[in-house]
DNA sequence: ACACATAGTTACCAAAAGGTAATCAGTTTC
DNA sequence: GAAACTGATTACCTTTTGGTAACTATGTGT
């Protein structure tokens, strides 16, 4: 009796590891958080605007990442009718779910930082 | 005054950005997460333990990963003198700092998911 | 006519991530 | 002495990820 089954078998576990391996899926890639950290500051932004804040990613990348993210229903795409034509994107309510998990992964990161150079 | 800058004007911002990523570079990967998760609830495991426990991966990958995750010094190993050689892992004070994140992202990916079934 | 801004898309390429299968070296059990 | 368990490592290959650069199409200002 040496082995104590402590995951495998229990059926809550199974849903946690289930419900990380989801969030990892939606929420991976380099840039995901940037944008969404940056969307949570901001309420609406366009494309432009996305391209110059979130600092480094390449027009294909951030065109990707909002048609993935509109796929999982995290942001809304919206075009405006102006003169020169605008897109404006924003967080929906399942989007700006996000901002708990955002602030811990930060939290986390200064915290680890500031740990090693102490 | 149409361009309000948002961010990256902010030093604070930076920092947060800066946060995100370091986060980002130690917890990346399929297998983090699952490999703290099991060492969260388990406290000492040896390697075949977590090959078991951790459904799915493969030796070289858990051994990758812990490798890796010992130089950033969520982990340590250490080798006990038994008589089949067995290796003990066990999370740092700095790993187990990970486990309102890892909840943070179990609770996120649940409620995604219930949200869809809805 | 020309430059520039909007919002992207496309082709091409390099690097990283991750999987499979085999192997290794030591010890213990049959 | 053969098989099995310990904790890995290695070679090989495929997939995914992400970067660069160029290009499209529309519209505005000068």
């Amino acid at each position: 009796m040496k082995k104590q089954a402590t995951c495998n078998t229990s059926t809550q576990c199974k849903k946690r590891i289930l419900a990380i391996k989801d969030a990892m899926e939606i929420l991976s890639g380099k840039w995901k958080f940037h944008i969404l950290g940056t969307l949570l500051l901001n309420e609406k932004m366009r494309f432009m605007d996305l391209l110059r804040e979130v600092e480094g990613i390449a027009p294909k990348m951030l065109s990707k990442e909002l048609q993935d993210m509109e796929m999982n229903r995290l942001i809304t795409r919206s075009v405006i009718n102006t003169k020169p034509i605008t897109v404006e994107y924003s967080l929906t309510e399942a989007g700006r779910t996000v901002e708990p998990l955002v602030n811990e992964l930060a939290t986390w990161g200064e915290a680890y930082r500031n740990e090693l150079y102490s």
